[in-house]
RNA sequence: GGGCCCGUAGUAUAGCUUGGAUAUCACGGAGGCCUCCGGAGCCUCAAACCCGGGUUCGAAUCCCGGCGGGCCCGCCA
């Protein structure tokens, strides 16, 4: 091959396609039939076929051309001459097959992981930037693992998008306003022997020295059982939440949220989960962002005033359901609701992002329509793109509720997870010191986490079940992890020697290997498309098929034992480490060099 | 009542955007594989597109209608 001086082409597959659109292009054109390069691109399956590495159905260009599929495809056939990274062509029926230049795939696929290195899959960079705004659950108490959903999907769908080259900026949009927040501060501003007995009984057993989300969050629920049946003290909260809207809030308010998500944020954080920025909406309403989106939106075309002088948008030409006839935007008193400054951190997100994506739970949905509709209203022309999901539920029904004590807490499912990791990671080895031991656990517990909730498409609910988050076998986070384990394993070997990995490609023929190399290749594509679909389950998915993959050949050829082959299949391992290492960071799974 | 999402082997999932050949992978089930580079592994077998119409040469995929599950329809957030 020539110089290996210019870059590697990011993509090893694409120059295969370009040269084979191109050979069937001009195979048509010879043959006298039209031949549009994109009408082709469009019918080509790059997928590959069960015949091939690329498939071309020609049901409708023979159907143009007035013959019958099969005789058409064989006519193409006598037309085409398979060269440059194109090696085969074939026909079946209907069917044109076609097979890549193995050579030419492992040399150009291996040199572009062995040159890019951690960036393999990775893209250049793009000049619009972007902000994904996810988790944003209120400061009240624990993540439940229903919303901890939010969290990895909004975390991994940032990571992808960076590799994907977006400049990129993390929020959470931290709710301090409202009713929610309101009852924390209510019950925590009384000393605890004026609490109600009911509430107080929550704190039997509590110890301060709980993580924070855990001990403030302990009363919440019983508080909101209580304000139900209690009109006098319902009033005082909402006397409260009237406090902050108006940017009157008590001084412990701000401090208590804060320590409360304290100990949310720890916990994401043992998941590999963290933000660049925590957006208060409380600073909204400070700052007079919110009045001057108050102040536009009466002006706006369709807004008006109702008979107790609050003001409502008329959203009926926005499609809203039929119910949904208007949407209020001021209360009688003057203040403003979560819609309306919602409208004003959005403004803000547009003023810095080209790109504002929001990760939402299926139960926004009409919330993100009605902001939609607000922002049509302020003349904004720019919209965000939701990312929602559907709930995790639990067995017997219902979604995760704090206040029903369906919850299963996210620190409860970690250290399940982690024990069981110990347990597993103790019987497999001797010989580790305590700190290995919890490192391999920790992170194989993390990893199964992550991994369960990620590998499901945000679109389908999921029921949780405790068994499935925390196997270690099969298609889960340690089966990876495994095996990039046992790759390093490998690689560790004296007889591996040691980077640069010197390799043939053409010595890397087995169908064991060939299969492995495609895979490998095709991960560049794998990503650029998770972060534009905003689909990153099939990260995962990747993932495990490579895992897989690497598996099946690790049984089927061997490496340190081979002969002439050693020092290419070494590469091929080294590949393999590499490639399941980055999808790995891209799932925020840990990598492990032993388990 | 209306709106949005989902329905694929016993269980759980991929494929659906852009229709194409034998529908992916796992758990569980049946049967195999460690004198061998890590058995959290590998090999073989059985097993699925909710129902009914439509469009099409061709439908898991697109359209319509059912049925089943989830969520939403506040001067809450």
């Amino acid at each position: 091959m020539a110089a290996g001086t210019e870059p590697p082409d990011p993509d090893p597959w694409r120059p295969f396609e370009t040269d084979l659109l191109a050979q069937v292009v001009a195979a048509l054109t010879a043959m006298g039939e039209p031949a549009d390069p994109e009408v082709i691109r469009s019918l080509l399956d790059l997928e590959g076929g069960p015949q091939g590495d690329a498939a071309l159905p020609v049901h409708r260009l023979a159907a143009a051309a007035k013959v019958p599929p099969s005789e058409f495809a064989d006519a193409v056939l006598a037309a085409i001459r398979p060269r440059g990274n194109v090696e085969s062509v074939s026909a079946r029926g209907a069917y044109l097959n076609f097979g890549a230049d193995s050579v030419r795939l492992t040399e150009r696929t291996l040199r572009a992981v062995f040159t890019l290195g951690p960036s393999y899959g990775h893209r250049a960079p793009t000049p619009e930037s972007a902000c994904v705004e996810h988790t944003s659950a209120n400061p009240t108490g624990p993540f439940h693992v229903g919303r901890v959903r939010n969290a990895l999907i909004g975390d991994t769908l940032a990571r992808a998008l960076r590799a994907a080259g977006t400049p990129l900026t993390t929020h959470y949009y931290v709710d301090d306003l409202g009713r929610q927040t309101a009852m924390i501060t209510w019950i925590w501003t009384k000393p605890l022997e004026q609490w109600p007995d009911e509430i107080r009984a929550t704190m039997e057993g509590a110890s301060p020295d709980e993580k924070p989300d855990h001990y403030r969050g302990r009363p919440y629920p019983a508080v909101s059982a209580y304000l139900k049946t209690h009109p006098i003290e319902a009033q005082e909260v909402a006397d409260l939440v009237h406090r902050l809207e108006t940017g009157k809030a008590p001084p412990e308010h701000r401090a208590l949220a804060e320590e409360i998500l304290s100990g949310m944020v720890r916990s994401l954080a043992r998941l590999g989960v963290s933000f660049d920025e925590f957006v208060w909406e409380s600073d909204f309403v400070r700052s007079g962002a919110v009045d001057q989106v108050l102040g536009r939106l009466q002006h706006a075309p369709h807004a008006r005033m109702e008979e107790n002088g609050a003001w409502a948008i008329d959203t009926t030409t926005y499609g809203l359901p039929k119910e949904q006839t208007h949407v209020v935007f001021q209360r009688g008193n003057g203040t403003s609701l979560y819609v309306s400054r919602d409208v004003a951190y959005h403004l803000a997100k547009f003023a810095r992002f080209g790109w504002v994506i929001d990760v939402l739970g299926q139960d926004h949905q009409l919330h993100a329509r009605t902001l939609n509709a607000l922002l049509a209203e302020l003349g904004e022309a720019r919209r965000p793109e939701f990312v929602i999901y559907q709930d995790i539920t639990v067995p017997d029904g219902g979604r995760m509720s704090t206040r029903k004590g369906s919850a299963i807490w996210l620190d409860q499912l970690l250290a399940e997870a982690v024990e069981r990791a110990r347990q597993e990671v103790l019987a497999r080895r001797e010989g580790l010191s305590a700190e290995e031991v919890e490192h391999i656990a920790e992170a194989v517990a993390t990893g199964a986490v992550r991994y369960h909730i990620l590998r499901v498409a945000p679109e389908k609910p999921v029921v949780f079940h405790w068994e499935d988050a925390l196997s270690f076998e099969g298609r889960s986070g340690p089966f990876c992890q495994y095996s990039y384990a046992r790759a390093s394993s490998v690689l560790r070997k004296p007889e591996a020697g040691s980077p640069p990995y010197a390799f043939e490609a053409d010595r890397l023929v087995a169908p064991d290997e060939a299969a492995l190399i495609r895979l490998i290749a095709r991960f560049p594509r794998v990503v650029e498309q998770s972060a534009h679909r905003a689909h990153v389950h099939s990260i995962a998915g990747y993932a495990h098929d490579l895992a897989e993959r690497f598996n099946r050949f690790y049984h089927a050829v061997p490496v340190l034992r081979s002969g002439d082959e050693k020092a290419s299949r070494v590469a091929l391992v080294a590949a393999v480490r590499q490639t399941l290492g980055n999808a790995l960071d891209l799932l925020g799974v840990t990598r492990l060099e032993t388990m």
